[in-house]
DNA sequence: ATGGTTGCCGCGCAA
């Protein structure tokens, strides 16, 4: 079973560049983030002749989040719990029912710049909130995949340019510690577990050739229950997508997993 | 490089 997760930055815009991935990597489910569209307007009809199920929690013009998966949902959970007046569409939860049982919660934790200010209070937030909901699946002692964009850089060897990072909200040392924290309530980073290699990058910015320039970021992760990380096969990061026709500023990175 | 680019039912903002 192969799992995916995939910031589109926009669904209107990645209307060619997302079926075509799909075609290409045949995941089985796909956590996607920045859908940027109300619920009404996804084309799930799209994704629905493709053999996926739709689930979607959108908001107009930002955020936005959806899970396509070609095994039945159950159980699906939008908005992360902890703050009702939290109103950003950044957290969708459901049970995978594949030849193995997995939750997946595809997240889009805040940006957070500029740091410091009150959206970079709002990440913080989000991160505490985020690292609890994370107690309470672990306690479950079941498969559960934590995968989207965390707007987070874990390490230095996580940016080709780690010193144009030191003042960003992705790369501050409160935002790694909270990623820290998470990382040793006993989850399995996916990716760098299973290659400690620099130079692997998951979001290039569309200004400054970043993409010609080799100067990326590593900020797209999967975060594995102990039970999930146990049926870990193989990961990766599908890089060429980013030099494809009318790209999204991140690709994708998944997991395959035994069964 | 105080710029640069992309997407959003835009009229600036978020990334």
């Amino acid at each position: 079973m192969k799992i995916a997760t995939f910031n589109i930055n926009g669904i209107k815009a990645r209307i060619e560049a997302l079926p075509r991935w799909l075609n290409e990597a045949q995941p089985d489910v796909v956590c996607l983030q920045e859908i940027k569209s109300i619920d009404e307007n996804f084309p799930r009809e799209l994704f629905e002749e493709m053999g996926y199920r739709v689930e979607t929690h959108g908001q107009k013009s930002f955020n936005g989040v959806a899970i396509l998966s070609k095994y039945p949902l159950s159980d699906v959970t939008r908005g992360l719990p902890g703050d009702e007046t939290d109103e950003q569409a950044r957290w969708i939860e459901a049970l995978v029912e594949g030849p193995q049982l997995v939750r997946v919660c595809g997240l889009y934790l805040p940006n957070g710049n500029p740091a410091p200010g009150p959206k970079y209070e709002y990440k913080l937030a989000w991160m505490a909130r985020l690292e609890e909901r994370m107690k309470a699946l672990l306690a479950l002692e079941e498969p559960v995949i934590f995968l989207g964009d965390y707007n987070v850089i874990p390490q230095a060897i996580d940016a080709a340019r780690p010193e144009a990072w030191t003042e960003d909200a992705l790369f501050l040392p409160q935002t790694r510690a909270a990623f820290r924290r998470m990382l040793n309530l006993g989850l399995t980073e996916a990716v760098r577990t299973r290659n400690p290699a620099q130079g692997l990058y998951t979001f290039w910015d569309y200004q400054a050739n970043s993409w010609e320039r080799g100067n990326g970021i590593r900020i797209d992760h999967l975060l594995m229950s102990p039970q999930a990380a146990d049926l870990i096969e193989e990961t990766g990061i599908d890089k060429d997508v980013r030099a494809g026709d009318k790209p999204s500023d991140h690709v994708p990175v998944w997991v395959r997993l035994a069964a």
